[in-house]
DNA sequence: TGCTTTATTGAACGGTGTTCAATAGTTTTA
DNA sequence: TAAAACTATTGAACACCGTTCAATAAAGCA
């Protein structure tokens, strides 16, 4: 190994080591509780150091947002060996659902933060990779006659509209409007309805 | 008029003065970059006065917050004279994407922002009422032969969730995964797919 | 008139993201 | 090997943030 080569990999391990602090804190703290300060305290460095591998606070977050993005397509591909597409559909938006449910950190970062979506305009990234596992699907019901007549990329943004706005409504605690019923029992149910409806397409 | 009178009216004017100045820097520079300084300079008052008429920086936007749920149901009200409650409901989900669209800002809080929830979780508030709104008009579609056995509150929150879903893709930047259409054209034929699907149950 | 209440100020506190001169450590060059 | 060049790290500093509070001026009351 020369020179060159051991000091990149010095300074990936470094990046890694700033990247593993950055999630500690954001998992235990959430995102705005997550500042530079205390990523660099977690991993007993000074603030000015993460600077000298990441250009900004945002760069480091994007790096969650993919990690997140990953998180989800790789518990969304679980469910490919699911043979009949209507039925991986509705298993895919359960999932997701649960994804939201169970990672609302993650949830955030990935569709609720500002500043993330700058940093992936452009390029092939994670997160059109997971968006288009679920238009792929959907493409699939459509192969097998459900959704006729449809353009599949207005209906994945359509049905993507409904999880996430169930899923938005979550995070940002919007739920409490409906207080004869618990938040999880309104996602699960809603979430039925709108299957129920997909199901009359 | 009495000296405490006068007082109770000089007080409220006040606090209409920091509201409009809150206003005014709010919509011209969006959420994040409002301080409250900002607001203070805007018209000419130090920064601790703020804190003589408002609790915190979240009363002030919870203010706002109502205004825009009071915008959102005059915009809505609007349409009351729609007869056909299916009709009204299309309407109403029209006007709803519009409203993000030309008030991407008042959106946000209304719906996107963390701080607002915790100023209204009790009791009747203006928010509730712009949702009972929407529901009304589903359960009065229910009344005439649409939606058969499903429950009003969970069809409501199914459908808030699609709109919510529609605007907080927008609001948050998110459309760009599906760069062969445009914005515009996603929450609009995004939201008539939606429609043509309810039309079927 | 003096006394009390009310409204306003602006400095101060502890926090934020970010920059940068200084410094110590390492590698390359002469 | 010595000097020069480069690399990585520091922590103080900058300009901001929301919020608090002693001081102060103005207004109302006795």
């Amino acid at each position: 190994m020369t020179i060159a080569e051991r000091k990149n990999k010095e300074k990936e391990e470094m990046s890694k080591r700033i990247l593993d602090g950055a999630r500690r804190v954001f998992l235990k703290n959430g995102y705005e509780r997550t500042s530079m300060r205390n990523i660099a305290d977690e991993i007993n460095y000074s603030p000015g150091t993460l600077y000298f591998y990441f250009k900004d606070k945002g760069e480091i977050f994007n790096k969650l947002h993919q990690e997140g993005f990953r998180l989800l397509l790789a518990q969304s591909k679980v469910l490919d060996n699911v043979a009949d597409p209507f039925e991986r559909l509705k298993a895919l938006g359960r999932a997701f659902i649960q994804f939201a449910t169970e990672n609302k950190d993650y949830y955030n970062l990935m569709f609720l933060v500002d500043e993330a979506a700058s940093y992936q305009k452009d390029g092939l990234n994670i997160a059109s990779e997971a968006i288009n596992h679920l238009g792929a699907t959907i493409k699939a019901c459509q192969e097998k006659g459900h959704f006729k007549d449809m353009k599949t990329d207005y209906l994945t943004f359509m049905i993507l509209s409904t999880l996430h706005g169930i899923c938005a409504l979550f995070c940002k605690d919007r739920t409490h409007n409906f207080k004869d019923h618990t938040t999880e029992d309104l996602m699960k149910t809603g979430y039925e309805y709108f299957i129920l409806m997909l199901e009359k397409v």
